[in-house]
RNA sequence: GCCAGCUUAGCUCAGUUGGUAGAGCAGCUGAUUCGUAAUCAGCAGGUCAAGAGUUCAAGUCUCUUAGCUGGCUCCA
């Protein structure tokens, strides 16, 4: 039988392994790094998209295969593999050193690997030491991996005699007669597989952290004990990828805002609450201030509804009963008020106030809301996730022919912010959850229009079953942090329901009165998470429009002094957010300082400057582009606050 | 909420087997007037997260509470 190899046909004898025809095939050295083999079937082949099957090396080469494609230790494929098999090594120490701890399941997941354990003591980092040492062990031994099928009977009875109450369940749950078991050292596990040949792939691992995690992720079920740990081709991936973990840190948006005066937390006062600082609300202001603008441009309507609501609103809205768990309340008198922590009440309650024609559809109201959530303590984090936020809210009411035009609308909306500022993202459509409210047909329709609109645009996406609001299904645009991590920001839903419950109506062409429908939308999501993203985004050095200083002049000596406050008197006078440095300290220092605040133009004054009536400008970037005037320096400033506009939709007016 | 870890000066962190708290930066004072990422000196700053317990003695050991950090979806 003949087996193409990279594109060469080599001869499988009757029983050879994988291994053996792929050793034949490649130069030995090159054999070396193999971790696995992927094979396609010869009636696959002919079809175009022949994925194959992952196998073992030392798996016999099976009939009728076509095309042999090693899987290289380097290759994303390899590393899950890698990963995977280091799950294995790590629960095989594991269990060596802890021979009471029961292992659950162990997968290869984005940038490592985790195992979960249940076990008497929880584990913590100390466990650590121990734990690799034996892993280490292990990989310098190059223990096999071995697979054995076997009958599910077999499995079972062998498992429960280990007194693996975890493999039992997943063996009794899994289809088919057989199961497949791989060994390694003293080790058996339940697997699927496969795995790379021996221990000695499993050498570049490190343990990262311990974590609780219910089992099947279910918090009715038992606590268990999960290790995260990652693992690399070699050694220096994995230590390039720690020094990548090391700089993240250096961008957390947390740090970056203690340190750049942005904003602060007092986690006794108000936990999950921002204190603002100078600098952070201005930051805040200025992109307060483009949206609010850039919203009136595109025909919405800026509007302010109250904090506290009447509990009997809450309980019509249907907020009571399914958004009480995350409700603030407050009783005063004998009335008891709900802190509102959606801005749908009070749009709906402002259409209210007149009677709308269909000419007058669609109707945008726009505001920027203060909502409070109480969130569970252990999500909070940073700006990214917090308790009191401020959403670019929009609710949009409009007729059902309208709806399609309005969702096309704001998914533009979303794609010119998210170009402005050059962001990835990811687009999901989830749908009706349990708790919900409205009938079968209308979540139906709202879920088919929104999809609908989606694919009008052409942008990817993927659909979260389950994960809509409870009043309507919705679009989800997630942005990623500077660990990779997805928080969502965008968002559109599709509501018929609150309509209904709030009896809003229009007056039509007939002259009866209809029900239009509602779309619920926010861009940034939360201003504070967005602010949150965008700091790690740029890893604190806003572009020039947000900069909340612009250019700070930075005197040589006390002799420049005066020549600096006239110089930035101007410099403000003609829109530049300037800043001074007037203190007896040297250049270096001065110019450091404006460096670490991440000032995009430091505009230094000596005597040379005085002289020539101007300043020398340096860049954050450390460039200099040597003496210019007020005019010019201004000129410099504006065209780099402008230039991310020249890009998209968007429009920055500069103020 | 649950699991693990953490909480010492405004910030970043030391603090030995339990013996009574220390540094750098920031702040204040003074000297210095200096050319593109840290001038020097002095001063001040702490109920060691809060509370309880063990002990002759607790930052250190035990318990409780609060907060923070990382996890808790990705099917062996």
């Amino acid at each position: 039988m003949d087996v193409l190899v990279e594109g060469r046909p080599v001869s499988a004898a009757p029983g050879a392994t994988v291994a053996d025809v792929l050793r034949e095939a490649l130069s030995g050295k090159k054999f070396k790094t193999v971790a696995a083999a992927r094979a396609v079937d010869a009636d696959a082949a002919a079809g175009e998209k022949a994925e194959g099957r992952l196998l073992d090396l030392s798996a016999p080469v099976p009939e009728g295969c076509a095309v042999l494609e090693p899987v290289f230790a380097d290759s994303p494929e390899g590393l899950a593999l890698i990963r995977h098999s280091t799950a294995h090594v790590m629960a095989a120490a594991v269990k060596k050193l802890f021979p009471k701890a029961r292992v659950a399941i162990g997968p290869a997941i984005d940038n490592g690997f985790y195992y979960d354990f249940d076990v008497e003591r929880p584990f913590s980092s100390e466990d650590f030491a121990a734990i690799e040492g034996e892993m280490q062990r292990m990989a310098e031994a190059a223990l096999p991996f071995t697979r054995e099928d076997v009958a599910k009977a077999v499995a079972l009875e062998r498992f429960k005699d280990m007194g693996e109450t975890y493999k039992v369940e997943l063996i009794e749950n899994l289809p088919g007669d057989t199961v497949s078991l791989y060994t390694c050292g003293d080790f058996t596990d339940l697997c699927r597989g496969p795995h790379v040949p021996h221990t000695g792939f499993a050498r570049a691992s490190k343990l990262m952290s311990v974590a609780g995690a219910y089992w099947h992720g279910d918090e009715k079920n038992p606590m268990l004990s999960r290790i995260y740990g990652t693992a690399f081709a070699d050694k220096k991936s994995l230590d390039a990828y720690l020094h990548k973990l090391e700089e993240a840190k250096r961008r957390d948006h947390r740090k970056l805002g203690r340190e750049l005066s942005l904003f602060t937390f007092h986690e006794d006062v108000a936990p999950g609450m921002v204190f603002w600082l100078p600098k952070g609300m201005l930051v805040r202001t200025i992109l307060e201030d483009f949206w609010r603008k850039e919203h009136l441009r595109r025909g919405y309507d800026i509007v302010q509804g109250p904090q506290l609501l009447r509990v009997e609103t809450w309980q019509r809205s249907g907020h009571y009963d399914h958004y009480r768990e995350n409700m603030y309340f407050t009783q005063i008198e004998e009335d008891a008020y709900g802190i509102k922590p959606m801005n749908c009440i009070g749009h709906m309650l402002l259409y209210r106030h007149e009677l709308h024609s269909y000419r007058d559809l669609p109707q945008r109201y726009f505001e920027l809301g203060v909502v409070h959530r109480h969130e569970k303590s252990g999500v909070l984090h940073g700006l990214l996730r917090v308790r009191q936020f401020t959403q670019d809210d929009a609710h949009i009411l409009c007729t059902p022919e309208q709806l399609q035009g309005e969702i096309l609308g704001v998914i533009h909306l979303i794609r010119a912010l998210m170009e402005l500022f050059g962001f990835e993202y990811k687009v999901a459509v989830s749908t009706r959850p349990e708790s919900s409210i409205g009938t079968d047909e209308a979540w139906e329709q709202a879920t088919g229009a929104l999809i609908s609109a989606v694919e009008a645009t052409g942008l990817p996406y993927e659909i979260n079953a389950g994960d809509g609001a409870f009043y309507g299904p919705k679009i989800d645009v997630r942005l990623l942090d500077s660990l990779g991590r997805e928080w969502q920001c965008s968002t559109i839903q599709v509501d018929f329901t609150l309509p209904e419950r709030f009896d809003l109506v229009y007056v039509g062409q007939d002259g009866e009165r209809h029900r239009p429908v509602m779309v619920h939308r926010a861009i940034m999501g939360s201003v504070e998470r967005f602010i949150g993203v965008l700091i790690e985004h740029y890893a604190g050095a806003l572009p020039t429009w947000l900069a909340p200083e612009q250019a700070r002049l930075l005197t040589v000596t006390d002799e420049a002094a005066s020549a600096a406050k006239r110089l930035r008197g101007e410099l403000l006078e003609l829109g530049i957010r300037t800043g001074e440095d007037t203190r007896n300290e040297k250049l270096g220092f001065k110019v450091r300082e404006a460096q670490l605040a991440k000032v995009p133009y430091m505009l230094v004054v000596g005597e040379k400057e005085v002289q020539a009536g101007g300043v020398s400008v340096r860049l954050r970037s450390g460039e200099n582009l040597g003496l210019k005037s007020v005019a010019e320096v201004a000129a410099l400033v504006r065209a780099d606050a402008e230039e991310p506009f020249k890009r998209g939709g968007m429009r920055y007016s500069f103020s």
